[in-house]
DNA sequence: GTCTATAAGATGATAGAC
DNA sequence: GTCTATCATCTTATAGAC
């Protein structure tokens, strides 16, 4: 791959980081790059198209980084303590703040759209098994819908990633909060027959109630 | 209040939620208002200014219609249903969508920053209490952090609405997997004497071992 | 309070020299 | 592949007529 184009790619994924989506304009980008403007439409035809190129890159690289540590958890809290590790060298490495800002701009560019939807998948692509493998045989496993709980993770660490410019403090202590509720979630998956009995009894009679009225 | 500043008011908002934060300039606004553009920066200063008097005014009036059912809620279930009609409701206003944009918005700019913070805790406020009430003498109450998981859902409901835009298939499966997981919830806060006493004992051994393993 | 006109600058994108 | 130069259009914001 030509210098260039590693340049502008490196540069957008650092703009959309540092600067948001909507100030993510050629020019800054290609100053960033130290390259020339005109360039990013020479490569990339659009700067949403080198946006997309450019994090999809940092996505499959930083998820990547994770896959040999996720295949050796081998409970919800060891879950939990990777997940902590991850979601703080995410954040500083600013990957969830690039993510945030992609899918800010996805109502109004489909582009961003598609950058932001594959963003999710490859995430969702790591966590997914582990959470499936982890719940299997638990009381958990008959009212958890493990791909839909791995959605809802990714998109709530996002909005608490927005959350962290609005109000640090609060952001925080909601994180501990989720942490706290996952620990929940782990004594149910780990409780004794007898009080296992219990609650798997008491979930079915609640199944889906919600739902239906 | 001048008919022309109400009139922004209500177009600040619009654009925000239709156009995104990025793109809700003074000229769009005026143009939705059917006014000049040079009124924006005469009653309001910035454009930012406006923005935050508009999310101002309709987080204020969004919230206001809930209180009364937040406060005839007995159960954790009963919080659910509301919860589910209120965020159907505030996603079809684009109430959700308008506080997405402004926290997207808020990393680059401190009025933006300022008016989500706003709007965060005028939605907290109202949750807060309830949770506080529904909770008390739960087993759960030793281990959750009522001000944290309120702001922690409220913070992923941003996050989904973001998501929606980029996957509502998957967006759809999140949310519902989260009502699920809030079904979990009740049924440990409803538990027995015996079965209560086998959790709570456990989640004293678990308590703060994700912060401190 | 509302308008026109305008300043001063940023933007996406292209044409064409080299 | 890279550059300069340029277009048309958008932006915030202000000055001044009415």
């Amino acid at each position: 791959m030509s210098d260039t184009r590693a340049r502008l790619l490196a540069a957008a994924a650092t703009a959309v980081r540092e600067d948001g989506a909507a100030a993510a304009s050629a020019r800054t980008i290609a100053a960033r790059a130290g390259v020339n403007q005109a360039l990013v439409f020479y490569h990339f035809g659009t700067v949403s198209e080198l946006v997309e190129a450019a994090c999809g890159l940092a996505v499959d690289e930083a998820a990547g980084h994770y896959r040999r540590e996720f295949a050796e958890v081998t409970s919800l809290t060891g879950l939990l303590e990777v997940g902590r590790a991850l979601n703080a060298r995410e954040r500083a490495t600013g990957n969830v703040a690039m993510m945030a800002q992609l899918m800010s701009g996805a109502p109004h560019d489909p582009v961003l759209a598609k950058a932001s939807r594959y963003a999710m998948d490859v995430w969702a692509a790591e966590l997914e098994p582990v959470l499936e493998r982890l719940l299997a045989g638990s009381p958990l496993a008959e009212i958890i819908d493990v791909p839909g709980l791995t959605r809802a993770l990714s998109a709530s660490f996002i909005g608490l990633q927005l959350y962290e410019d609005v109000d640090p403090d609060a952001a925080a202590r909601a994180l501990v909060s989720l942490e706290r509720l996952a620990v929940l979630v782990d004594v149910v998956n780990d409780l004794g027959p007898v009080t296992r009995r219990a609650v798997r009894s008491r979930l079915r009679g609640r199944r889906g109630s919600a739902s239906s009225g």
